[in-house]
DNA sequence: ATTTTCCCCTGCCGGC
DNA sequence: TGCCGGCAGGGGAAAA
């Protein structure tokens, strides 16, 4: 499902496909995409409009017209944005939205489970903030989130540490998958309450974090599943997992089997040795 | 305010 | 073989 390292595979391909051309067709397939705006009236809006640029915020994709509106789109589960240099031989299985640009090209929003979500969203600082409210915060690659964010967004915090990574209000990317190799990476048990991590645990996560986004992005993003990039192709963090998705394996740090369990509504791995529940114990 | 639960939606998989 | 229940999970709303 994509994370931040595969929404910023899809952006930077994107941007190069169609940054700077004018979007000539919008189609709306299906209405729920757009729910509850009307679907003629967003194609509508959305003709004619010249990209001046595609930016990222977490997990929302933004495609930001010459006069300051946007088009903000969230993939959620099964989402894909998939650009073609011509119109497609058939129909795109599960194509919920068909942008036809000015060259001929073609990008389609497909999404079987259908979760994923697009938005028009107006120009201007107050007028952005009124229709979209305060649904991110800091993005987990941006300069701004620090270790000293993340230390005081957990202070006395007593929800499981993977379930505040998970909280796009605190730092806007990390998914199930990231959230779990990161904490590996950190030797922080994920059901640790936020609020008892020690200062040097933190610094751990916060660097943790920031190193699996980053090795992401520079393969292309995970694609154990239905995840596959602007081109249609699949990333290769799939093969780098350490603990995501291989229970019942050795821990590639000390051998120990990696568990399985359920933490914050989701598919937890982790190593029961490198990652101790309790204070005091080290790997 | 914070934490937890439920729900959306459909493909897929294991069990019988 | 085929049906069916359960699971997957981002995020937002609702409940606790």
């Amino acid at each position: 499902m994509p994370e931040l390292p595969e929404v910023e595979t899809i952006r930077r391909q994107l941007a190069g496909h169609i940054g700077g051309r004018t979007i000539a067709s919008a189609r709306v397939l299906d209405p729920l995409l757009v729910d509850p705006e009307d679907p003629s009236a967003f194609e509508q809006r959305l003709e004619g409009r010249s990209v001046r640029e595609l930016r990222r915020t977490g997990k929302y994709l933004f495609i930001e017209f010459d006069d300051g509106e946007a088009l903000a789109m969230h993939l959620r589960m099964t989402g894909q944005l998939l650009w073609t240099p011509a119109e497609p031989d058939g129909p795109t299985p599960y194509a919920r939205a068909v942008l036809g640009i000015d060259d001929g090209s073609v990008v389609t929003f497909a999404d079987p489970r259908r979760f994923g979500r697009a938005w028009f969203l107006p120009a201007g600082r107050s007028a952005r903030t009124r229709a979209w409210g305060k649904r991110t915060g800091v993005d987990a690659m941006s300069p701004r989130f620090t270790s000293r964010h993340l230390g005081a967004s957990l202070e006395r915090r007593t929800a499981a540490i993977k379930a505040l990574i998970l909280d796009q209000r605190i730092v806007a990317g990390v998914g199930n998958i990231y959230a779990d190799e990161a904490l590996f990476r950190a030797r922080v048990h994920p059901r640790r309450p936020g609020g008892s991590l020690t200062p040097a645990e933190v610094r751990r996560l916060h660097r943790a974090i920031r190193d699996r986004l980053r090795m992401g992005i520079a393969v292309g993003g995970a694609s154990f599943d239905r995840y596959r990039d602007a081109h249609g192709s699949r990333g290769g963090m799939q093969d780098l997992f350490l603990v995501h998705r291989r229970q019942g394996e050795p821990c590639p740090r000390c051998r120990t089997t990696i568990e399985k369990g359920v933490v914050a509504q989701r598919g937890t791995y982790w190593c029961p040795k490198c990652q101790p529940l309790e204070m005091g114990e080290t790997c």
